[in-house]
RNA sequence: GGUGGCGUAGUUCAGUUGGUUAGAAUAUCGGCCUGUCACGCCGAGGGUCGCGAGUUCGAGUCUCGUCGUCACCGCCA
């Protein structure tokens, strides 16, 4: 037996017990006539101690070891004179009779603590040192709880966890597929999944009724600190429901992980429409956990011969609370900061309502004390705070002030970590116009359903038409989207065509799921949660690396196995592939 | 595809206007130490300043290119 306790375990109620322990070697520190070890597994810390009792054997051994050595140790478990009430097994301490190492261990690159010496680069390269910290387990440890408690509710509700296949096909809409060459049939490939979308759709016509699978999804496009080429969704499909029936769905299971794992319970769940959130918080995944809320004051500041306003077609402004006293620098610094070509706004026009109830504005010679108090009152801005003004093409100017209005939340300190305000956004755009390609797109997939008041406008225009389509926004993190699909082959043949599809081509492609429409498909809909997004908010961390034990870098890279990367040339043939120079 | 930040000891960083032998902390190694738990004290070793070119009497420092990395925009049904 390697062991008879974790490192976490003893307490004062153990002592005089005969005990072995194995672990890592934390620390040791070699006092002369005494050394304390520090041993560590994933449970806790205990410390081993050697004094005058020690035999020499036993320290010598203890003198050849060092930080992250495996060993496996025996002793009695004693009262220590000095106690350390910062742990949980602190206050005992092991007496060692006996030391074996199992494991010795290099010098690691970095130090194995939670205030590790280590920068990400080096972290990510030996990842397996990396995670042996208990700051970045207990993510790890976190996620997997989570995922459990996921799969207890869905189990409850009677859903079925079913697996789709990895190796399907790929199809020109969405994101980039990840392919793969098949060497059983040269020249061709198969594409691993964007989602197991059609799969869980062909499940609801099999009669499965509801379906779940916390499943890898893969998407070849750059990557973001919340974004990864492979990633984890929660899958869900439902048959014989309405949209309601899928949002009490899920809000059950997102209110149940809340209480279970963080002890929160999540108050309101409110439903917006798309165009609401846009109009007030120029984003389709508002962060609700402060106001700030965009106010179009066009009709307000217009004709006063302000060029700029005159010939904007939208006005917008929010209302930072108690800025009033921000310094010109700080104005100035914020005016540079919409002006990055990230936001690329022209610039930025501010009001400061001081304490005495006048009015200093960056365009007072335009605008008397009057025009600026109409202002403050349109925006709800009392004595002490700062309305901050862009102007410009409506639709993008709700999304440049959205963006100020979420670094201003941020500078004001309103995004709370440990608040966490939920949101469903409803009713989103069916299409999507692209100007390049000239043509419509789907803006969630071509799957989902428009909203019946709607169909008419699929002729007229298009552009208007609303889906039964949904996200989950929490805290403005997008957590999860779904929608109420076509389930019937006539519809879905019209949105086809809509799209751009000749008949011939969405036989090609869909006619799989079209021809099993055929044959008595259920009214369904369903949702997909990003897990990893889940966990990392759960975490309160930004990035969802941390909260996946093998993550990739920036460039899609794993640094710790050195993927991807070439393969021989023998591989290449039997595929009977050839590699073409970069083209420049 | 684009914008910006970073790259100096094992590691995290500092390095002034371009000027003497490139520093600190930590880690590592050696010595001392009986109650440490970020142990302490004394000492030692440790550098292709990412790589390449250029400017200059002289480059860690300036310029260009390149590679790596991070953040963001495009992209992500």
């Amino acid at each position: 037996m390697y062991r008879t306790h974790t490192c976490g375990e003893l307490r004062i109620e153990d002592i005089n017990k005969e005990i072995t322990l194995a672990g890592w070697v934390q620390r040791v520190r070699d006092l002369g006539a005494m050394t304390f070890i520090d041993l560590r597994d994933r449970y806790g810390i205990t410390q081993l101690v050697a004094d005058d009792n020690t035999t020499k054997e036993l320290s010598s051994k203890i003198e050849s070891i060092g930080r992250e050595f495996v060993i496996q140790v025996k002793g009695i478990v004693r009262e220590r004179s000095s106690k350390n009430t910062k742990i949980p097994t602190g206050e005992v301490e092991i007496e060692l009779t006996e030391l074996n190492i199992l494991g010795p261990a290099e010098t690691p690159p970095f130090t194995i603590q939670d205030d590790t010496d280590g920068g990400d680069e080096l972290r990510m390269k030996y990842r397996y040192l990396d995670l042996r910290r208990s700051n970045v387990q207990k993510n790890i440890v976190l996620r997997a709880k989570m995922a459990h408690v996921t799969r207890n509710y869905l189990n409850k509700l009677d859903f079925i966890e079913t697996e789709t296949p990895v190796l399907i096909k790929s199809t020109p809409e969405g994101a980039r597929d990840f392919v793969v060459p098949s060497r059983m049939n040269p020249h061709e490939f198969y594409a691993l999944p964007q989602s197991p979308q059609v799969f869980k759709q062909l499940l609801m016509v099999a009669g499965f009724d509801k379906y779940y699978q916390i499943v890898k999804c893969f998407r070849d496009e750059d990557l973001r600190a919340d974004r990864q080429p492979e990633f984890t969704q929660i899958d869900c499909e439902m048959s014989f429901v309405e949209q309601a029936d899928v949002l009490s769905t899920f809000e059950g299971l997102t209110r149940h992980l809340f209480k279970e794992i963080k002890n929160i319970d999540i108050q309101d769940f409110p439903i917006m429409p798309y165009a609401e959130a846009i109009e007030k918080y120029g984003s389709d995944k508002p962060d609700t956990r402060f106001e700030m809320l965009l106010n179009d004051i066009s009709s307000t500041v217009k004709g006063n011969n302000f060029v700029v306003f005159d010939s904007a077609e939208y006005v917008g402004a929010i209302c930072a609370k108690g800025c009033g006293d921000y310094t010109r620098k700080q104005l100035d610094a914020l005016i540079d900061w919409v002006k990055r070509p990230q936001i690329g706004a022209k610039g930025l026009v501010y009001v400061k309502c001081n304490e005495d109830g006048t009015y200093k504005s960056s365009v007072d010679k335009f605008y008397g004390q009057d025009d600026l108090k109409n202002w403050a009152d349109k925006v709800g801005a009392e004595a002490g705070d700062l309305i901050l003004v862009m102007s410009g093409d409506k639709a993008p100017m709700q999304v440049a002030l959205g963006e100020l209005r979420l670094e201003m939340g941020k500078q004001l300190g309103l995004k709370n970590k440990n608040t966490f305000k939920p949101l469903w956004v409803v009713d989103f755009p069916l299409l999507e116009w692209d100007e390049e390609s000239k043509r419509f797109y789907a803006m969630h997939h071509p799957f989902t359903s428009p909203k019946p008041e709607d169909i008419p406008l699929l002729e007229s225009d298009p552009g208007k038409v609303r889906a039964n389509a949904y996200d989950l926004v929490i805290n403005g993190v997008e957590i999860g989207g779904g929608s109420v699909r076509i389930f019937d082959s006539a519809l879905q043949a019209k949105m086809f065509d809509l799209l751009g599809f000749t008949p011939e081509e969405a036989k090609e492609q869909f006619g799989f799921l079209m021809n099993a429409f055929k044959y008595g498909a259920p009214p369904h809909a369903g949702i997909a949660f990003g897990f990893d997004r889940l966990v990392s908010l759960f975490a309160g961390i930004d990035s969802i690396r941390d909260v996946i034990a093998f993550p990739k870098n920036n460039s899609g890279r794993d640094v710790m196995i050195d993927s991807p990367s070439l393969i021989a040339e023998a591989q290449l043939d039997e595929l009977l592939l050839k590699l073409k120079e970069e083209q420049s």
